[in-house]
This record gives structure tokens, sequence and C-alpha cells, in this order.
DNA sequence: TGGTTGAAACTACCATGGCAGATGGCAGGG
DNA sequence: CCCTGCCATCTGCCATGGTAGTTTCAACCA
């Protein structure tokens, strides 16, 4: 993810042990592991590969998160407690507050906060596991959004109205609401 | 898969090692791939045990699943060539010739056979693995499913509704009717 | 000079052994 | 009878060593 190693460069499993001077075994284990992720690829007996994240590749993984952050939120629109309703205010406002600020930085931090909090509501175990492995690829693309004002405003208020949406109970719309926004955010990260 | 473990229930590597006379290694590398797809949990130090599938559980994971595959069928629209189309017009008349012939394992196949060939349409590495790794959850519920004239006659024209849109190229209807398809036949098997 | 081949080097993969920590049962005290 | 602390046992976890298969590259031939 640091971009240290170029697409299709191979993974020496022993070679990466010797530099992190532990055993070849760990190393396996967290390679198969970004395997099943799909950050890398193994050819049997032959290598580790780096995966090649090109802007189609991005783009449809920017579509699966955009679905299965839609599915989120209708989970969170079934199931929200006011516990969960009063914590996604919170982060809501956490986003204004940081907007006001033009901490690029918090506004980032503060809107992965607001997903959180809509995943914690949707008590979804599936879902939360499957968009926290594709969490990884989300920072490649969230660099150019959220840079103008226009983009911030717009942004707001597309997360008012998912979160209107669920504490309103109103599953569909938040659904709808949540998937919009995502498809939106997509297509201003990779034009 | 098989229901030979209860939910709940500890799986040694050790043991099932000794048990499928092999090393400890690969079984403890097959338990983090289970792991990683959500079929079993592993508390450190402690032992790795069976996942429970309740109801609820399988309900998320077909409303997941069926989300995944509306974007199979979104891609497919916008990418599929000409000999994918043929193979799916072929597998559809496939299914249409098991559902004359009542062979209730000969639909499910072909049934599979047809989403293969969408998936396929859709060239995307990261909608297929994920699929993949929801495939396993699906023999739960595809039994009930199917098993009545009316409902083989309701999925028919949906699997036609499905590819006709593909063909089409219309993305959105394409989308729409697979998610329908899908949402459907999920409040069919988990009633 | 272009193509073939063969062997050395490297690869993922697995078996074995040993370690710290968690588990479960059992004796002893309340 | 219930609770508590202890110890044998079992657990996941990692280090080490060895093997079959792949890649690489250079020597050799046409």
């Amino acid at each position: 993810m640091a971009g240290s190693l170029a697409p299709g460069q191979r993974i020496s499993e022993r070679g990466l042990a010797a530099a992190l001077d532990i055993s070849a075994q760990p190393v396996r284990e967290a390679l198969r592991r970004l395997e099943v992720e799909g950050m890398v690829e193994t050819r049997p007996r032959s290598g580790t590969y780096v995966a090649d994240l090109g802007r189609d590749r991005l783009f449809e993984i920017g579509l699966i998160r955009a679905t299965l952050e839609a599915v989120a939120a209708r989970l969170a629109a079934e199931r929200a407690t006011p516990a969960d309703h009063a914590a996604m205010r919170s982060r809501l406002d956490a986003i204004a507050g940081a907007m006001r600020s033009e901490d690029a930085a918090a506004v980032t931090l503060a809107n992965e906060a607001l997903h959180d909090a809509i995943h914690a509501a949707a008590a979804s175990r599936d879902v939360t596991r499957l968009l926290e492995g594709l969490r990884a690829y989300d920072h490649l693309t969230r660099e150019r959004i959220l840079s103008t004002a226009e983009e911030r405003a717009t942004a707001q208020a597309e997360h008012q109205a998912i979160v209107q949406a669920i504490i309103a109970g109103d599953a569909r719309a938040a659904e709808a609401a949540m998937k919009a926004h995502a498809l939106r955010s997509l297509s201003v990260a990779l034009p």
C-alpha cells in the first residue's frame, strides 16, 4: 500500500523473512491473507507477486465497496439502537467541525469514523469483515476526494440524508442514499 | 459444510492433522482461510471454533451475495462479448431442459452454470473472488428453493430478463433484475 | 548470431520440534 | 456444597530443515 513495491514484482517468503528477521512461516501466512484480499497473487512453486492495481480494478473494487456500504446502511436502518443514533449524529457533527477547520486529514478521519459508526449499527460480522478487507484499497483512491469546498458540501449533505434515513428506520432509503453517495464519490475519485 | 461439526465445536490443528495423516502446518493454513471466509473463528492460544450459522447470519450473507451478483450482472452488461452472449443463452436453454426433465439436481447445477457464465462475462477478478468465498454458504440455503413448479417458472422468467438486459447492454436493468431475482430467491429460501 | 539444453539457484511447500499461554479438572479450604 | 488456587494437558504459534518443482543463465551447438 505504501507503493514501495512495484506491481508484478516478486516477493520472496524467505527473503522477506530475513529482512524482518523472523521465520518464513508467519511471512507465508501473511502473504496468504494478502492473497485472499487480492493484494498479491501466488503462482505455485514459482513466487508471490504484487498485484497490479490499475484504474479499472480500483473502480471495480469501488463498485463493490459501494454496494456493500449500501447493505450496511440498510441493516443499520433496521437495527440501529438509540445509542447508535447518537453516535452517528455525533460523528456527523465532527465532520462538519473538521470541515470548518479546513483540516483535510481530520475530515478524512471523521469521515471514516462515521462509516465505522454505521458499520457498528449494522452489527453484521460479514459485512464488516468484507468491508474491512477492502479498506486498504480506499487509501489509494481517497486522496483527491473532498478536495474542493463544493465537493465537501455535497458529501456532507449526502451524509445527512443517509443518517436521517437510518434514524427514521427507512431501510430502502438508507440503502439508496448510501449507494448514491458511494458511487458519486467513486466517480469523483476515479474520473 | 457437511454439517458433521456442530457450531461452536472446537477444531484442533494437531488433531485434524493426525486424522488426515498430514502435518499441522497445512491444516493451520486451511483453517486460516476458513477464518477469512467466516466459517470458523480462532481465539488466540485457545482454539479454533466452528462458526454459528444461524438464520440471521445466512440471511445477511444472502443479502451480500445478492448485491454482489447484481454488480456482476452490471459489469457483464457493460463487457460481455458475443461469445459470452452465446454461453448465457446456452445455459438458459439448459436450465429450461433440466426443468422439463424434473431433475432437481440438474436444475441446481444448470442454475449455477448460468451464474458462472455471468461471472465470466463480468470478467472481474474481485467480484468473482468474493462470490467464490460466499459460495459455500449457498449450499446451506439452496435446498428448498426451486421446489415448486410455480417457483421454477418465476425463476426462469427472471433469468431470461437478466440475460436479456445483459445482452442488450443495459447495465442498470441487468443490475436491478439480478438483485430482484437474488432477493426474491433469498426470501423463498429463508422465509 | 540465434536457439537449445542442462545444471545451479531459487521458489513455494511441508514435516518436525519446541515454546508461551489458555484450559480444565482436582485437591484443599471455606 | 461451593469456591479457590494449582498443575498437567492441550492449544495456537513460530523456528528450523528438507523436498519437489520452477526459473534463470550460461555454455554449447547449428
